[in-house]
RNA sequence: CGGGGUGUGGCGCAGCCUGGUAGCGCACCUGCUUUGGGAGCAGGGAGUCGGAGGUUCAAAUCCUCUCACCCCGACCA
C-alpha cells in the first residue's frame, strides 16, 4: 500500500480530500504557492463539465468569445465597490519587455471591466440588445489560504456577461442562468443545491443582487457552487455602455454576470467520494467503464482479451470504455486502482466467464456484482449508469436533508454550529450587523435566502429573528462555508 | 499574516533528545512461481536527509534564517 492509502473520512476529512486527489491523480501542487497543476485525470472531468455546461449556455442563446488576460489598472478603479472588493487579491504586472509600464496591468480576477469597456464600443442601439457572451478563461486571485480545487490562486472558470435594455430583462437573465446552474448541478453532478439570493454582505462587490447555488459536503459544510449577479447599471455607467431606445433616448444598459469554476471538481469529490477514493456521477465520468480481463495462462489471456475486445466493441457509441490489459498487475490491484479513480463501472472477464459467455459487472459506489450474458452488457450498462446517477443524487439529498435543522433558539443554534453537523434554517430580521454577530460567534454565515420559485426545501412561514426576535418573513439558510 | 504541526529514495515513515557519515515498508528493475479483491521467494537500482548559512575534527541530528505543505483564525468562487 503506502503510496495509495487514503485516510478515512471519519479520521480526518481534510486529509481524506487531499488523499483522494493524490491517489486519483486529479491535481498536484505547483512550485508556485497556491497554484495547482490540474493533471489529466482532473482535467478530463473539467472537460466533461465544460461540454455539458457549454451546451446549456449555448442553448440559452449565448455565444463564446475571449477577452484578454491583462486589464489596465485604471479600469478596475472605475467602479468603486468592485475595486474595493478585489484590491487585496490582485496580481499586478508592472514590467513588460524589460521596461517599466506606463500603466500597470492587472491580471484579471474577473472580467467585468474589460468586457464592458468593449461593450460600450459594440452597443449603440436597442437593436443590439441583449448582448449575450460567455468566456472560458483562467483568472487570478491572490488568496491568503488555498486548497486544491476549492480555492487556488489561479483557477479556470466560465464567466457570462450580458447587457440588456431593462432591469427586468437583466433580472430574468440572472435567474435563467441560476436555473441553468441548478439544473447542471442536480442532473449532471448529482448534487442537490439550495438556490437563492445572497445577503448584501455576501454579494459580489459591484452587484445589485447576487444569487447562488449552495451545496452540502459530506462534512456538513457548505460550498458555494455557482453565482449569478444582477449588476444593474453599476458598470454600464462608469464604462458608458449605452444604447438609443426606440424613442431616440440614450439609456444605460442593465448587465448581468455569472460563473462556475474548477471548484466544482472539489464539490464532486466532497459530495460523492468515499474511503476507497473518487466516486463520479456517470454522466460526468470521462471513462464510463473499464474492462479487466483475468487470465493465468497465455491461452486464457488470448481468450479473455478477445472477449474483452468484443464487449468493448459492443459498447461503441454507448459509453467510453478502456480495456486494462496490463501484464504486470494482478486483477485485484486493477480493481482497486480503477475504483480509486472513480470509474463508475467495472467489467470483469475471466476464463470462467468466457466459457459461459458471461461477464461480471460491478458498480463503483456500492460495489454490487452482477453476472450477465456478454451480449447483454450493451443493454445493461446504460441502465446501471442511470441507476447510479439517480442513487448518488438521492443519497446526497438524503444526507443533506438529515443534516438540516430548523432552529428558533440561538443557544441551540450555537451548539449545533459548534458541533459542525450541517445547515440550519432559521429566521433573520435582515440586519447586517446581526449577520456579522452570528458569524463572529459561530462561524456560520447566511449561505443564501432560498427562493420560492426553485422549490427549495424551506418551510414557508413568517417568524421571529433568531437573535433579535424582530419579525422575519421567512427562514434563511445558515451554514459554515468553505 | 498570527498560533500549532510536518518536511529524510517515487509514496509512507524510523533515526534527531544523547553529533560519528542513512535505514525500514510499499513502489521500481531482473528471474522463477503466480493471476476471480492491492501475490511469494531470491537478487538489484535509487536519497547532496526541503533550501541557505553557522558551530564542530565531524551535522539528518545543535544554532540562525528561509521555503513548502497541513490544521486553526482573518479574506474569498
Amino acid at each position: 500500500m503506502g503510496t495509495d492509502t487514503i485516510t478515512p473520512r471519519s479520521k480526518d476529512f481534510s486529509q481524506w480530500y487531499l488523499d483522494v486527489i493524490r491517489v486519483a491523480e486529479l491535481a498536484d501542487h505547483s512550485p508556485v504557492r497556491g497554484c495547482m497543476v490540474i493533471r489529466p485525470g482532473g482535467y478530463a472531468i473539467w472537460e466533461r463539465i465544460q461540454q455539458e455546461l457549454d451546451r446549456r449556455i449555448k442553448e440559452t442563446g449565448h455565444q463564446n468569445a475571449y477577452f484578454p488576460l491583462f486589464i489596465p489598472e485604471s479600469f478596475l478603479k472605475k467602479e468603486a465597490q468592485h475595486v474595493e472588493g478585489f484590491a487585496p487579491e490582485l496580481a499586478v504586472v508592472t514590467h513588460g519587455g524589460g521596461k517599466l509600464l506606463e500603466e500597470p496591468l492587472v491580471v484579471r480576477p474577473t472580467s467585468e471591466t474589460i468586457i464592458y469597456a468593449m461593450y460600450s464600443k459594440w452597443i449603440n442601439s436597442y437593436r443590439d440588445l441583449p448582448l449575450l457572451i460567455n468566456q472560458w478563461a483562467n483568472v487570478v486571485r491572490w488568496e491568503l489560504r488555498t486548497r486544491l480545487f476549492l480555492r487556488t490562486t489561479e483557477f479556470l472558470w466560465q464567466e457570462g456577461h450580458t447587457a440588456h435594455a431593462t432591469e427586468a430583462n437583466a433580472e430574468e437573465e440572472t435567474l435563467r442562468m441560476l436555473e441553468v446552474y441548478r439544473d447542471f448541478a442536480e442532473n449532471e453532478m448529482a448534487l442537490p443545491v439550495f438556490t437563492g439570493r445572497k445577503t448584501d454582505s455576501e454579494k459580489f462587490a459591484g452587484a445589485l443582487r447576487t444569487f447562488s447555488i449552495e451545496a452540502m459536503m459530506q462534512d456538513g459544510k457548505a460550498l458555494q457552487a455557482g453565482t449569478s449577479h444582477s449588476l444593474g447599471q453599476n458598470f454600464s455607467v462608469p464604462f458608458n455602455v449605452r444604447y438609443q431606445d426606440d424613442a431616440g433616448q440614450m439609456q444605460y444598459c442593465w448587465m448581468t454576470s455569472w460563473g462556475v469554476s474548477t471548484r466544482l471538481i472539489g464539490a464532486l469529490i466532497m459530495a460523492h467520494s468515499d474511503d476507497n477514493g473518487l466516486v463520479l456521477p456517470p454522466r460526468l465520468a470521462p471513462l464510463g467503464a473499464v474492462i479487466v480481463p483475468i487470465w493465468a495462462s497465455d491461452e486464457e489471456k488470448a481468450l479473455t482479451l478477445e472477449a474483452a475486445d468484443r464487449i468493448k466493441r459492443s459498447l461503441a457509441g454507448i459509453t467510453t470504455v478502456k480495456i486494462d490489459d496490463r501484464d504486470q498487475m494482478r486483477p485485484g490491484w486493477k480493481f482497486s486502482e480503477w475504483e480509486s479513480r472513480g470509474v463508475p463501472a467495472r467489467i470483469e472477464v475471466g476464463p470462467k466467464d468466457v466459457a459461459k459467455e458471461q461477464a461480471v459487472l460491478v458498480r463503483r459506489d456500492n460495489r454490487k456484482k452482477e453476472f450477465l450474458p456478454m451480449s447483454a452488457v450493451r443493454e445493461r450498462l446504460p441502465l446501471l449508469h442511470a441507476e447510479m446517477q439517480h442513487d448518488l443524487f438521492e443519497k446526497a439529498r438524503e444526507f443533506r436533508d438529515t443534516h438540516i435543522r430548523v432552529i428558533d433558539d440561538y443557544a441551540e443554534f450555537k451548539e449545533y454550529m459548534k458541533a459542525g453537523e450541517g445547515f440550519a434554517l432559521s429566521h433573520w430580521c435582515g440586519d447586517r450587523e446581526v449577520e456579522a454577530k452570528v458569524k463572529d460567534e459561530t462561524k456560520a454565515t447566511i449561505r443564501n435566502i432560498p427562493l420560492d420559485k426553485f422549490s427549495n426545501p424551506r418551510p414557508e412561514e413568517a417568524g421571529a429573528c433568531l437573535v433579535t426576535g424582530r419579525p422575519s418573513p421567512f427562514r434563511v439558510l445558515w451554514g459554515i462555508a468553505y
